[in-house]
DNA sequence: GACCTGCTGCGGGTTG
């Protein structure tokens, strides 16, 4: 046992978990590992005392001995980072240590930078931007020679983003300082908890760590109190309000997270004026809102003085608000693990059960509520996937290793092949990442700015000042889209708009936006000058990248639902009970499938000839599949489609009659040549390009300016795509080239995804039913296809108009 | 009568 733990649990009353003690052992073992259990029952503690434990064995009656960096911990939020801090130092002071603890974020000032460095504390709480940025300046190797440990925080979070990448790469030079360095992760439950493990400890004795403790979850869905027969999808769950009313006067404090941020502030405006009391006492938090503002609200929160907080993926993570007893979701979560993280972020101390109330936003989205509960039961979570060989980031460290102290070549290829991310790449893929930062690669050459790096004594070094500083202002693996105002020429401001979006369009392109058809004059000061115009040809097809699809794990769990309807056991799940009338609709006008059975549904209407599918595989999956699809019908007969999608299914809509039955649907969903039919079906030239601008901003091919003084993005954008084409036409073999292209297949297509979804379907029976009418199913995706075309007030009315023209209702 | 759509995260060191 631990003898400051003993101490320090013996004055609070408290009595260690079994997992803490565990872990206690294994680190005084001289062990690596991985840490799992509920949130707030004390991982911190379990790693932070095994560390005191450690230090003072070394030396217990002559501290002052001790000098230098001793732990690194490691976390993805500067906030969090605060709350660590502030954690630790109240056991230091407790038990009277003389172990200093610091923060080093982008918020620390020079003065303490240089401070830390001439006189480095105990404990540096960080993150991976600063351990990489500490790594960057000269005599590195001094300031991290005595340390012992590195802790990461929320592990599976970093886990599957290129900022993992970056601790990989962190963990694996500070081994070469000191090999007998620990590492230890503290993460939440996921799939891959033991690949977790080993990608940050790359030692095979390294232990997991985990918690018997199940937190307890209740998890209520909130009913309307009718079934909509015919959904669109797309609500916003207002009509759900008054429910949500009571509920916020029931429970101390109340986390109500929506999944987009105007959906947030809409939400918000609608409670206080349906409730104008909660002035005062409610907040909104996302991330377009100020720092300060949003400082505010935590700290509020943090003081119980919140009713409510109406919130996105921004209070995901972070510190725990004790006074927070209930948290409602609006919408679908669309994973498993995001839900759990979210209910867990009520009743945040042993024992106590988290609320969560799952607030649908159309009727077949009630479902969910049923999947979840299901996925509960059987303990269904999702797999965090590492990134692997993302050369723009190993070309990222080249040059973090080169500005401080250089690098030799072999050594550092011997030691990134140990890591996760980088054990596959060859010599002559490291040799090329190696010839890009000496030379510009083979396109570059002639240009002196790429000769960035030069070999003195067989040490890859930075020698000019400005390159040097350029490189430290890059080092980071998030590059954030720029918003771009569109605005009338007379200065009529009609909104922001995604600057990959207006990426892709040329001056006098006509595109959808706020429900009117406008041409581009042109893009200039970050602001695209428009007319409005009633030429409706040229208008952009909508392959919206960006969006979240439900988790491989979370379609499961829906499409299980189904087979559950006609069970007795569907008692468990009130959901479907309260569906049934959708469902006899569903069964009446088309089909309703079992968990294996693949739908798919033809219909004639005014509008044209829809084909249907519902392979429950998330948007993205949906997107590529329809795109295939209208590739092989196209083979057969010259036509075009439009195409829909949402997380459940997909549409193939045509003006022109095609011809479909249940063998040609088979055909039609064939394994064969997916990739190389997607590839005749989606511009996957243009998706690579708009993802090339994140390769080439993290291998620092172009960089995004001075801060306060950033680079215009026309110029960025203008650059990104000037170095993709240059690529494309002399360099094809280019490693940054052919990654921007890997990663659109992997994150955006979700090849591999969706490869396994075509397997699935094809060991499936596939149903095929022409219909007369649309079916429920069928009636969200189709209104889907309007949206895009007219403005939400139009397009409303055009619905209702359409229900009733194809009788639905 | 309903309704308005997709998130988050980080961030200068060296020399005079």
């Amino acid at each position: 046992m631990n003898a400051f733990a003993d101490v320090w649990f013996f004055n609070k009353g408290w009595k260690p978990h079994a997992f803490q003690k565990k872990c206690w052992s294994a680190m005084a073992r001289g062990e690596s590992g991985l840490l799992n259990a509920p949130t707030g029952y004390g991982k911190t503690y379990a790693i932070w005392f095994g560390i005191l434990q450690n230090y003072y064995k070394k030396t217990p009656d002559n501290t002052k001995e001790k000098k230098g960096l001793h732990t690194l911990w490691i976390t993805p939020l500067r906030a969090l980072s605060k709350e660590i801090l502030l954690a630790t130092e109240r056991v230091s002071k407790d038990l009277e240590l003389d172990y200093k603890i610091a923060l080093r974020t982008g918020d620390t000032s020079a003065g303490d930078r240089q401070k830390q460095r001439k006189n480095p504390p105990q404990a540096l709480i960080t993150t991976p931007e600063s351990v990489h940025l500490l790594m960057a300046s000269k005599g590195y190797k001094e300031f991290f020679k005595s340390l012992e440990f590195v802790i990461v925080d929320e592990w599976h979070e970093l886990l599957s983003s290129k900022r993992g990448v970056m601790i990989e790469l962190a963990v694996a030079h500070l081994k070469t300082i000191n090999p007998s360095l620990k590492v230890w992760g503290i993460s939440a439950t996921i799939g891959n908890l033991l690949q977790a493990k080993d990608i940050l400890t790359r030692d095979s004795q390294s232990v997991l760590i985990q918690s018997k403790q199940q937190k307890k979850i209740e998890l209520h869905t909130i009913y309307p109190d009718e079934v909509e027969k015919y959904p669109w999808s797309g609500h916003l769950g207002i009509r759900l309000l008054p429910k949500v009313l009571p509920l916020l006067h029931q429970y101390t404090t109340t986390l109500l997270f929506t999944n987009t941020r105007s959906q947030a502030e809409i939400w918000y405006q609608r409670l206080l004026e349906a409730d104008p009391e909660l002035a005062g006492q409610i907040a909104l938090h996302h991330g377009s809102l100020s720092e300060e503002l949003r400082l505010w609200v935590e700290d509020s929160l943090h003081e119980g003085l919140l009713k409510a907080v109406i919130c996105t993926s921004s209070l995901d993570l972070g510190v725990d608000f004790r006074s927070v007893d209930c948290v409602i979701q609006i919408g679908s979560p669309k994973g498993i693990a995001r839900f759990l993280q979210r209910a867990g972020r009520s009743g945040h101390r042993p024992e106590e059960t988290s609320v969560i109330y799952f607030l649908p936003t159309h009727s077949l989205e009630t479902m969910e509520g049923a999947s979840l509960r299901y996925a509960l039961s059987e303990k269904m979570v999702e797999q965090r996937l590492p990134y692997i060989r993302s050369f723009d980031m190993l070309i990222q460290f080249m040059m973090t290793l080169a500005v401080s102290d250089g690098f030799q070549a072999e050594a550092l290829y011997n030691e990134v092949i140990q890591t996760h991310c980088y054990e596959s790449i060859s010599p002559d893929e490291f040799n090329e990442c190696l010839q890009l930062i000496t030379q510009g690669g083979s396109s570059l050459y002639a240009y002196d700015e790429f000769h960035k790096v030069v070999i003195e004594d067989g040490l890859f070094k930075v020698t000019s000042r400005r390159i040097a500083m350029q490189h430290r202002l890059s080092i980071g693996a998030i590059v954030s889209d720029m918003m771009l105002l569109v605005k009338f020429k007379k200065g009529k401001y009609l909104g922001s708009v995604e600057e990959w979006f207006v990426s892709r369009l040329k001056e006098g392109d006509v595109f959808w936006f706020s429900g009117r058809a406008l041409q581009l004059v042109h893009i200039k000061n970050n602001e695209v000058i428009v007319r409005p115009t009633t030429q409706k040809t040229g208008l952009i097809p909508s392959w919206q990248g960006g969006r979240l699809p439900i988790s491989v794990d979370y379609g499961k769990a829906i499409r299980h639902m189904f087979q559950e309807i006609g069970k007795p056991s569907r008692r468990t799940y009130p959901e479907l009970a309260f569906l049934q009338p959708l469902f006899k609709e569903q069964a009446k006008r088309s089909y309703l499938p079992q968990e294996n059975e693949l739908l798919t549904e033809y219909i004639k209407t005014k509008y044209g000839f829809h084909l249907f599918i519902y392979p429950y595989e998330g948007k993205l999956v949906h997107e590529g599949m329809a795109a295939i699809l209208a590739y092989r019908i196209s083979r057969n007969q010259k036509i075009t489609f439009t195409i829909a999608s949402n997380d459940y299914g997909f549409e193939l809509l045509s003006e022109d009659d095609f011809f479909v039955d249940e063998t040609f649907v088979q055909e039609l969903l064939s394994v064969e040549n997916i990739v190389e039919d997607i590839k005749n079906g989606v511009n996957i030239r243009e998706m690579a390009k708009r993802t090339f601008r994140d390769v080439a901003s993290v291998s620092g091919l172009i960089f995004n300016g001075y801060p306060g003084k950033q680079m215009k993005t026309k110029h960025l954008q203008a650059n990104a795509s000037l170095f993709f084409s240059v690529f494309d036409e002399n360099e094809p073999s280019n490693l940054l080239y052919r990654q921007a292209y890997d990663e659109v297949y992997d994150f955006q297509l979700e090849i591999q995804r969706m490869q396994l979804a075509f397997q699935r379907i094809n060991s499936h029976p596939i149903i095929f039913k022409h219909l007369e009418k649309l079916s429920p199913f069928a009636f969200p995706i189709f209104s889907e296809s309007f949206r895009s075309k007219y403005s939400n007030e139009d397009w409303q009315a055009r619905l209702n108009k359409l229900k009733k023209e194809l009788d639905v209702e």
